[in-house]
DNA sequence: TTTTGACTAAAAAACGTTTTTGGTCAAATT
DNA sequence: AATTTGACCAAAAACGTTTTTTAGTCAAAA
């Protein structure tokens, strides 16, 4: 279904390329010379220097999901899952310099043709999040009066944490900070006969 | 002790002004002219622009500290201490409009001459706020293992949320995941036999 | 001791010119 | 028919130069 030799060189080289520069630095020239086509085959495959780079981001959310995914399928109890779905979330966001791209790109000025993306991804995030949280309860764990809502807040949270964590490449002054906070939020959700 | 008209005079314009433009567009000049001073007389008060506005920010920081220092010298319970902190903390805040120019210098280029009051600052917060989750201990209702660790890692997380807060204009969206982050942080905190 | 404003060197803004860039398209290739 | 090519274009960015503004000084005045 999705073979297409040239697209695929072409979306790896742009990878490469945005990772390093950056949306505003990369030039369409240089990733046409660097996969060794011409400009027009680039345009072929993609609609505009914003397609494409849609299309590279798109590719790292995707990784970013399917692991996140996995960590949700895994047999575990809830409160396992949640510090191994944040863990892998900071792992795999780390090599998404795409994505940090999309988060530098959202603070200092707008793309706004990456809204729809991150918001789908916001989306996609709380639902999962939300059911690990569910399970908590079910497993009588957790005690939890919204569950969507406090979903919401976390994922809002850990998405404010990533931008010094990336952003000012705090990254080891800040993997600490998570995993300690991650502990407190889970004693947070877990039932308890103090109040 | 502190009662030079001139120098006031200076500092409330300049505070207005770079509060405005920010540090890089606010103008040395325009402040000796707004406070109908000769530039000179300026410079008599302040050794720089850099120095001026690290009064500025100085004198806000001040506000503040004097505002956390109030609430936690209150007779509460610490639970409700800690609350009162973080939404007193969040309120003049919001108003320390040349604070946030620090936050987003520090992100944009770094002013290395806001370093120095920045982690003193930082001391003072933690310090303050470990005093408060000391007395949850004292009063049992808090189980913590490393107080000052803790109030570190929360200090941390709140400087983290100001980032989207303040910086991105999120104020009335991030408000509410403030208070109900704080309430699974609170609950943390809390002692409980649940483990 | 404090205030003033003319003065300077250096930085930033303004401006016109050249180069680069995103995007197109008709022709060539598969 | 689907894909690839590279010359081509208008618009934007980069560049180099001139002009203006700015941070900071200092001798004189208050």
């Amino acid at each position: 279904m999705n073979a297409d030799p040239t697209r695929d060189k072409i979306l790896r080289v742009a990878a490469r390329i945005f990772g390093k520069y950056g949306f505003q630095k990369t030039t369409m020239d240089e990733v046409a010379r660097t996969a060794h086509k011409a400009k027009g085959s680039v345009y072929y495959h993609f609609r505009s220097k914003e397609d494409l780079f849609l299309a590279v981001v798109s590719e790292e959310i995707e990784r970013l999901k399917e692991a996140l995914l996995e960590v949700s399928s895994k047999k575990a109890s809830a409160t396992g899952m949640i510090r191994d779905y944040m863990l892998t979330r900071m792992k795999v966001l780390e090599g998404a310099v795409n994505y940090h791209e999309t988060l530098k790109a959202d603070f200092l000025e707008t793309y706004e043709f990456l809204d729809e993306l991150r918001s789908g991804f916001d989306a996609f995030e709380v639902g999962l999040f939300s059911t690990l949280l569910q399970k908590g309860v079910d497993e009588k764990t957790f005690e939890i009066r919204d569950v969507k809502k406090t979903a919401q807040v976390i994922i809002m949270a850990m998405k404010a944490l990533e931008i010094p964590f990336f952003l000012q490449n705090k990254i080891a002054e800040y993997e600490q900070t998570i995993v300690e906070l991650l502990d407190i939020l889970i004693r947070g959700l877990e039932k308890g006969v103090s109040r």
